[in-house]
DNA sequence: ATATGGTTTAACCAATTGGTCAAAATTACA
DNA sequence: TGTAATTTTGACCAATTGGTTAAACCATAT
């Protein structure tokens, strides 16, 4: 609602993002965006096109966000512990402010799986490179071989599904807001350490 | 359609399944569940009030299962590594049937987390219990003393994750729906092993 | 001043949607 | 067989929703 600064067009993304983020497509509704925007409803249609035009800004907005996060973590000159570490902290700390995103994303990928590969195309992404990384990096640090697919997988798994089960935790378990949060720091330590010591594990098996 | 067999209550409620799990609550058309059913629209109405009531139906029935199998399969009486193995194995041969319900349930639990708690209730699930099961089972087995919540969760994140994120899967390495499953295939052994590593390395840091 | 261009609004519309209702069809049962 | 209860249907409705359009607004340049 805040008309000050930021162009029309910005206002209405922002608030797009609110509403899709916590309603999804279908539960979205073009005038609660204009509301949130603080313009009429028009306006939303005259700067974006229809629905489907503003939901594609959004989601190549919150997708992109996070393949590139992935993208320059892997790519950056760090060790691969500090690597995770980074990912997780990103992950953490940024959806603390967005809890709504990560499931938002999910949905999307289901409903239109080939924005994957113009995002990837868009943001010069290479998921073989990603790969490639991955490996070398594994064998040179700890001197192990490893088939890096399962290794990401997990990786992504260990970062992404704690926060996507948010709901999940804190009703089950009971936990506070407060609480949530200290088990997310707590996972910036625990993680990192749980995949050194499977990789580990690897080393009396399969290195030479 | 095979209007054979099973009642229409049931036939309308399999309807309801297949069109929320694919489309949502917001989604989701009555008409294309009576459609679906192979009844009248007002049909739907007469056993399921409002689509409130149908959809609450369908979730409860969708995650109850999935709540069930992981406490029977923790309850159960076997190793710790052969209740990994039989959980992936059960999440996965069951999950490739029903794709889409991983994101149905998760969706479901953003949207009406008091769920949880009675479902809990109803099927008679204590979290505590599950928790001092995994604790005492890694003591006795593994000679680890662990805080299991964060294991179990990392255990969940492994098995969970590479169902929901599928298509991302499926579209960022262009794997066929084959090559998936031989994915999913070498995640059961792969899996159990990536985390007795983890807790083997565990081994050395905190037990006596 | 006024003409011009982009910006914003109010009024409106056609289509969709969840839900109702009374009547018809079918079943149960005396 | 007749009749009451249950199940199924078609017609209908009020509300909602994405989208359109023409007019109003406003800054800027002439």
């Amino acid at each position: 609602m805040d008309k000050n600064k930021s162009t029309t067009e910005e206002r209405i993304l922002e608030a797009a993002k609110k509403v899709f983020h916590s309603k999804g497509f279908d539960g979205a509704r073009m005038q609660e965006i204009a509301n949130e925007a603080g313009v009429n409803k028009s306006l939303v249609h005259y700067y974006y096109r229809n629905k489907d035009t503003l939901f594609n800004a959004v989601f190549e907005d919150a997708f992109g966000r996070l393949l590139a996060k992935l993208n320059e973590v892997i790519l950056s000159d760090n060790t691969f512990v500090s690597k995770i570490e980074l990912f997780l902290n990103f992950y953490i700390t940024f959806l603390s402010q967005n809890s709504y995103l990560p499931l938002f994303v999910l949905n999307g990928l289901y409903e239109k799986p080939e924005q994957i590969k113009s995002m990837l195309a868009k943001k010069k992404i290479s998921p073989e490179k990603l790969m490639d990384q991955l490996r070398n990096q594994v064998r040179e640090e700890l001197h192990i071989d490893i088939e890096p697919f399962h290794l990401l997988i997990n990786i992504l798994s260990l970062c992404v599904f704690p926060v996507l089960a948010k709901p999940l935790i804190m009703t089950i378990f009971g936990y506070s807001n407060d609480q949530l949060g200290q088990f997310y720091q707590e996972r910036q330590t625990t993680v990192p350490e749980f995949i050194l010591n499977a990789l580990k594990g690897y080393e009396q098996n399969h290195s030479k």
